[in-house]
DNA sequence: CCCCTGCGTGCACGTTTGTGCAATCTGGTT
DNA sequence: AACCAGATTGCACAAACGTGCACGCAGGGG
């Protein structure tokens, strides 16, 4: 009964040392499956081994990075809508293509999917990358494959308690697939997501154990996000998992809040000022956001369009991850909003197929 | 009857116009397939299409670079072979992995296939492109995948002509897959491979014509090529196809050539002065060669070993594309010319398994 | 006008691949 | 020495995949 009661046991092959057996073995297996267009029946002859052993050698190999795949580069000949929401919105979108009639949960299974393979390039070493909690991030998290770089720190952009939960597991779940996956430290952001009283949040912001992380979002150059929306069909945590009582709500709906990032609020407009919640809130100051190098946001289901909307008119976001449906009603209301500039898309959704 | 014999009638869909139904499609279904993990099946469901038609796009994205798939970056933990070879001889190798119970010519098809894939990322846009010809360079040729790059040229490294025939459709066709997979010019070189008499090669030489292509190979930026070995086992096309007779080949013994790289021919020690051989030969001066900026050797076999030692004694090569039994053995020579250095290799081949 | 050729499609079949399960192995603890 | 937990293997079965073939459609030539 020692104090040692750690997850793991000492014994962590997670990624270092000069690669035993197995993943040599993966490598090798991945350069004849993936380069050589051998079947794994070959491959697993010229390894002495089984075939079933391969299939696992080769989904380790891409489990952990070793086998990348892209598509699509070339951005010039893009799909109409990035261009066009390129164009709109000044960033660089990522459509994920689902088609209309899938669930919503399976079309932000989907998205986050791609979203994480999609981040992954976009990691350098020596980053700091700043990530949110939500659904969509959890989602995301998920699906994240291993990258080795090297000296990175992921850190929390908000905090995660409510009156209900320290909110540790589930954030800490998603901060800690992060850190797996990049090899990174990890800075949890051990606050509430709100406090009850902003001179509260003054006095913390002034302790020196949280000082430590609002330095390092400071010197964020990465963060990823996802976004809420008040009206959303599925409302975000924050509006119904116990981080708002009833007057908060009618407080937003006072300052005419649309949405969110990192629960800090802000209008259809994208303006931020003068919404008091945001004075209680433990997510980063906008303006502050707004200088990160890359700002990821993910999006799926279109029921999140206005708090998109909201976010995309401040700036938040350098690049948008988001499903088809929700980026044509994007364009289409961009074209509604300024009438006169390129057709709308409704006609060429269905000369599509 | 007309004098329009083309191969291909104008229907020409090689690449540019704003891509149809069809490579879109292949987009789609690559991002849903490779970037969210679906089956072809559930694709074809979305695509409003047949599972089998799925898969037709699917290798289609593939053939067309529109996916692209790699193998490790990460150079710091190459396999050893790799670094082993890379610090004797100064040159990036890729060691195919290829049992040692496979046949030579199943050998040779499954490097050609890698080296395809590897050589692939290294070319760019703007790139005037050297390309020799042989049975390892025509391998290669037919596993090329394309990848959209602009206004690049494929010149031909060296004639190709004998008293047999011109070569023309054996060396074009090579160059021809080059330049599809690329979207490049190809310029063909249309002289033999030997000139009779150093004074014809010295003439032709003055010629504009012959002057435009030496221009072109003058500012080449990246060069692949195989190597020829004298005593290969199954001798490259240069000793076997009627390119030399009796007395050259005599002369080369005389010279003590041990291979050549596109006709050109060198010593052991890498040295090619004074062979005469090359003074009729219309191969790129080997000094010249060793100037461009990314030159590509790619070889197969145990039986070039002699002559890959001296293509890189020559310093011909920056980057060596091989299989593995060559690179043990490569290894493994060097260690015995210079012994004390790391331990030789032999053992260690075993204990691997 | 019809025919012919080339391309794209879906079907059906054989092949290739993923995975739950039970047996086995390995390294460390009692 | 015996034991145990976790990891790793091969097997067998089901799922997913590639491809030859026959059909149908479109465009150009006779």
């Amino acid at each position: 009964m020692q104090p040692r009661e750690l997850p793991r046991p000492p014994r962590t092959p997670i990624d270092g040392e000069g690669a035993g057996h197995r993943s040599r073995d993966a490598l090798r297996a991945a350069q004849m499956y993936y380069l050589q267009d051998l079947t794994m029946d070959a491959i697993a002859r010229e390894l002495r081994t089984s075939r079933s052993t391969v299939s696992r050698l080769l989904s380790l190999a891409r489990q952990t990075g070793l086998v990348q795949i892209s598509v699509s580069n070339p951005a010039e000949r893009a799909p109409v809508l990035e261009q066009q929401i390129r164009r709109r919105f000044g960033v660089e979108a990522h459509v994920v293509p689902v088609a209309d009639s899938v669930s919503d949960s399976e079309a932000l299974e989907r998205v986050a999917i791609q979203a994480a393979r999609t981040i992954s390039p976009l990691m350098d070493s020596n980053a700091i990358i700043g990530v949110a909690w939500g659904s969509t991030l959890s989602a995301v998290s998920h699906h994240l494959t291993r990258k080795d770089i090297h000296d990175s720190t992921i850190v929390q952009l908000n905090g995660a308690g409510n009156t209900q939960t320290t909110g540790i597991t589930y954030a800490s779940e998603i901060l800690r697939r992060f850190g797996q996956a990049y090899g990174a430290r990890v800075e949890q952001f051990p606050v509430p997501a709100f406090f009850d009283h902003a001179e509260t949040k003054r006095a913390m912001w002034n302790e020196r154990s949280v000082r430590r992380i609002l330095d390092l979002q400071h010197r964020m150059t990465v963060a990823v996000f996802g976004v809420g929306s008040i009206d959303a069909g599925i409302p975000s945590h924050v509006y119904s998992g116990g981080y708002l009582d009833e007057e908060d709500l009618a407080q937003l709906a006072e300052d005419e809040v649309v949405g969110d990032v990192a629960t800090m609020f802000f209008r259809e407009d994208g303006s931020h000022r003068d919404i008091l919640l945001n004075q209680r809130s433990t997510g980063p100051d906008l303006d502050r956001l707004r200088e990160v190098r890359r700002r990821i946001c993910v999006v799926s289901g279109e029921t999140k369009i206005n708090g998109l909307r909201g976010a995309l008119a401040a700036g938040l976001a350098t690049d948008l991850i988001l499903d088809e449906a929700s980026a044509r009603r994007l364009v289409q209301l961009a074209a509604d909003d300024h009438p006169g500039a390129p057709a709308r898309l409704a006609g060429t959704s269905r000369a599509d197929r």
